[in-house]
DNA sequence: AGCACGCCGACT
DNA sequence: GTCGGCGTGCTC
């Protein structure tokens, strides 16, 4: 007997066991995908994890369904790497699988009705059944969400099983292939004309057929090269239309015929790498001398210092030694210009992934590394490019380290990109380079651990001096009457004078691109959310309020919803706000804005970008999407509004995250050879974050955040886990809550933080309580997550806790 | 998770 | 009476 372990699509922790044929068994490989049913009714698609002899002893294993792959689609490197990612982050390996493949290979099956036509007899049929069969008289088929549909009701299933019943119907699970290759139509001689003399018959033929003619001879022309003529390249060069081709082929003298092509095709020349400068080159055999013994090296650049140009050189060489190249980037850096950069370099060697490729893109880019094609030697991706079916990597390069989005919050897994791809990069027996000008406290503690190699490259590409960093203390400006709506004297000065040089401006406003808050001066009550725990934000343009949690909105009320009275009133400002100030204090400039709210859509971001990089905006306003991996030529001055709202967050990460945004942003400023100029308005000038900021002093910051996290007992010194309960009873929560502290507490004592509610406390409706763990440098890591899952087992053993939503995040962020 | 089964209240 | 609500248990 011959027994596969599957691994599903489902957060249950283990793999389930299935019966195959001899046959069966002998084709089979891990990796390979196979459709098999999963309780009474659902089809899903597993992967094959292992394959046995052992038969199971307390239950009948089931048969699979169909074997759907003839090669493994998963090779055992990932394999491996899924199984670290499911124990460290606390997961089962079906979430890690979900996350993993691209949706188009994970098959759904869906039941299909089909009219039995030996069936006669309707009379036996009730009222809604002989619906259904009456429909199917129409339709040759139909799902299960018609059925529902056709009937307005929503349990179907008695009358389907009835109609089965009474053999009126039959039904098959039908299972579909979402990908669709891409097929391109080329033309081709039909072989009857190979020969000289038939040719000249041709043409002479279709001497009165102008056209088809000329069609005819441009086709011979394009022929020399030897390559497939596509039949639209044909009709353009020809100068004809689509009829005049078929009505060839209807001659049957062309014929058509398919290749299947990829979706994402790069179109361009590649051009030499750049000769490093002394700084560079420096940096570069460093960080090749570190590789020597060590697998992570980190990379800290200041802003423009060329870290990109270093990066296409140890690219380069890998490339050469014939590995692949992972290159991570967070996700909002890869629609801007370092995907143009690279492959300015390594033009078709790049395959690019990230969210907004469609299904059947992602399929293209996983076929492509699977199989080692060229194309995909470079893999330019956001953080779920670490599931790739790499399978000889040589390097992997991870862009802005610190970017916190390299965290995965929902769905689980819950990881961190940058950690999950130093494990790859150990599994492959590949070196990683961490670059950031902002490192994570993580990686330069460990870096100055000897953990990592560590190099530095501090000197701004061209020799462009750090731009020139003014803190402006808005208290002494509101007191002196020198503020103009949102901007002081100074902050308008400054763009002036950039805007009479012709040079552009960025002006940063870290209020998640809306606008703000309802207040009635009368009463002071704002209006709430029905579903969330917060207050609804002013949207102008529309004229509406809106949640930002849960996408509620209504129209914008004329009185205030409490008391009655005509005095609603606005109150904090927002990138929105921010634009409309603008527009009225420089009317003859242009004013962008780019915030969530501007960027929707597949080229909303590249469509504001390109605006600006081809100087049809002078100003542009914006949140933290501005400070990623953005270069802009002509910009000198930016401005930062409000800096005390990043300071002023209950995090322990608040303080290194405001360094990081600030200096990021400030790095935008003065690329060329003018050195630039950054302005932030504050009213906490002698905040030590922000007089790190205006020195650009790093190991200052370092040092003393440091310095903190010993003292309060935090990352990197402490490890987190943060557990997370949901529903929509409060009471429920709370209960639960208080039990899973007391539980915990008996394990870990003082090193359990909670139970908090975090600052929106109850999100759509369900309500929200927070625990953290915390764990001491020399406590096991693994002891510790075991001891977990087994009070998370007992808490879910407890009838009344069941229902509460269990979240744990391993290094929460 | 997702789904069926089964027990309850509120409606044609 | 029946429809749809939701709690419960199971999936190889």
């Amino acid at each position: 007997m011959h027994f596969i372990d599957v691994i599903l699509p489902i957060p249950i922790q283990k793999t389930f066991i299935y019966l195959v044929t001899e046959d069966e068994a002998n084709f089979l490989q891990k990796g390979m995908r196979v459709a098999v049913s999963f309780g009474k009714t659902k089809m899903y698609t597993g992967l094959v994890f292992n394959i046995h002899n052992n038969a199971p002893t307390l239950y009948e294993a089931k048969e699979i369904h169909q074997i759907l792959d003839e090669t493994p689609i998963v090779n055992e490197l990932q394999l491996q790497h899924w199984q670290w990612i499911a124990n460290y982050y606390m997961c089962s390996l079906g979430d890690v699988y979900r996350a993993s493949l691209p949706s188009a290979f994970l098959l759904e099956s869906e039941t299909i009705l089909f009219k039995n036509e030996a069936f006669i007899d309707d009379t036996i049929l009730a009222d809604d059944e002989f619906l259904i069969f009456e429909a199917l008289h129409h339709q040759s088929q139909l799902t299960i969400h018609q059925v529902v549909a056709i009937l307005g009701k929503k349990k179907v299933m008695p009358i389907v099983n009835s109609l089965i019943k009474k053999s009126a119907i039959y039904v098959k699970e039908e299972i579909y292939e979402q990908y669709k290759p891409k097929l391109v139509k080329y033309v081709r001689l039909n072989s009857t004309y190979n020969s000289d003399t038939a040719l000249n018959k041709l043409l002479e033929d279709l001497s009165r057929a102008k056209k088809q003619r000329e069609a005819v001879l441009t086709f011979f022309q394009l022929a020399t090269s030897k390559k497939p003529i596509k039949s639209k390249d044909l009709e353009t060069s020809a100068n004809v239309s689509s009829s005049i081709l078929k009505s060839l082929v209807d001659k049957n003298i062309f014929e058509f015929y398919h290749i299947q092509t990829d979706r994402v095709q790069f179109k361009g020349v590649t051009n030499d790498l750049k000769v490093l400068n002394e700084f560079q080159s420096k940096a570069l055999l460093e960080i090749k001398e570190t590789f020597k013994d060590k697998d992570v090296t980190l990379l800290h650049g200041v802003t423009s210092s060329g870290k990109t140009e270093v990066y296409t050189k140890l690219i380069q060489e890998v490339l050469d030694q014939g590995k692949q190249v992972l290159f991570l980037l967070p996700e909002i850096a890869l629609t801007t210009q370092i995907i143009t950069r690279l492959q300015f370099y390594f033009g078709e060697q790049i395959s690019v992934f990230h969210s907004k490729y469609s299904i059947n893109e992602r399929v293209e880019v996983w076929n492509n590394v699977l199989n080692n094609k060229p194309k995909a030697r470079i893999v330019l991706g956001a953080r779920s490019s670490v599931f790739l079916p790499f399978s000889n990597l040589g390097l992997i390069v991870v862009d802005e380290e610190h970017e916190t989005s390299y965290k995965q919050f929902e769905p689980s897994p819950r990881y961190n990109a940058r950690d999950a791809a130093i494990v790859l990069a150990k599994i492959h027996k590949a070196k990683i380079l961490l670059g950031s000008a902002t490192p994570s406290l993580e990686s330069y503690f460990n870096a100055t651990q000897n953990k990592y190699g560590f190099v530095s490259l501090n000197r701004r590409h061209g020799n462009v001096q750090l731009p020139k960093i003014e803190l402006i203390d808005v208290k002494t400006k509101h007191k002196k009457k020198e503020m103009t709506g949102h901007f002081s004297d100074r902050m308008l000065l400054l763009i002036k004078e950039a805007l009479e040089e012709k040079e552009q401006v960025i002006l940063f406003q870290n209020r998640r691109g809306y606008s703000p808050v309802v207040e009635c001066k009368t009463c002071g009550v704002s209006p709430e959310c029905p579903n969330c725990d917060v207050t609804l934000t002013y949207h102008k343009f529309k004229h509406e309020l809106r949640c930002h949690y849960c996408n509620y909105q209504r129209a914008m009320p004329n009185s205030c919803g409490a008391c009655g009275s005509n005095t609603l009133d606005t109150k904090g400002f927002g990138t929105e706000q921010i634009e409309i100030e603008l527009k009225e204090l420089f009317p003859d400039y242009k004013i962008g804005r780019m915030d969530l709210d501007t960027t929707r859509g597949k080229y909303g971001y590249q469509k504001i970008i390109g605006a600006f990089e081809a100087k049809e905006i002078d100003i542009l306003v914006g949140t933290q999407m501005l400070s990623k991996g953005l270069d802009f030529e002509n910009v000198s001055l930016v401005g930062i509004l409000n800096a005390d709202t990043m300071l002023n967050f209950p995090d322990f990460r608040a303080h290194e995250r405001a360094y990081d945004m600030m200096v990021q942003v400030s790095g935008r400023a003065g690329r060329s050879k003018k050195q630039g100029n950054v302005a932030i308005q504050t009213y906490n000038p002698y905040h030590q974050i922000l007089q790190q900021v205006s020195t650009t002093s790093y190991t200052e910051m370092y040092k003393e955040q440091l310095q903190e996290r010993w003292q309060y007992k935090y990352p990197p010194y402490y490890r987190l886990i943060k557990i997370t309960l949901k529903h929509k009873d409060y009471n429920k929560v709370d209960s639960g809550v208080n039990w899973l502290f007391k539980a915990l507490y008996t394990s870990f004592g003082e090193n359990v933080l909670g139970p908090t509610a975090p600052a929106v406390s109850r999100i759509r409706n369900q309500y929200i309580k927070n625990i953290v763990i915390k764990i001491p440098p020399k406590q096991s890591l693994v002891n510790t997550k075991n001891q977990i899952t087994k009070i998370r087992n007992t808490f879910e053993a407890v009838k009344d806790f069941r229902p509460i939503r269990f979240i744990i995040d391993v290094d929460a962020y």
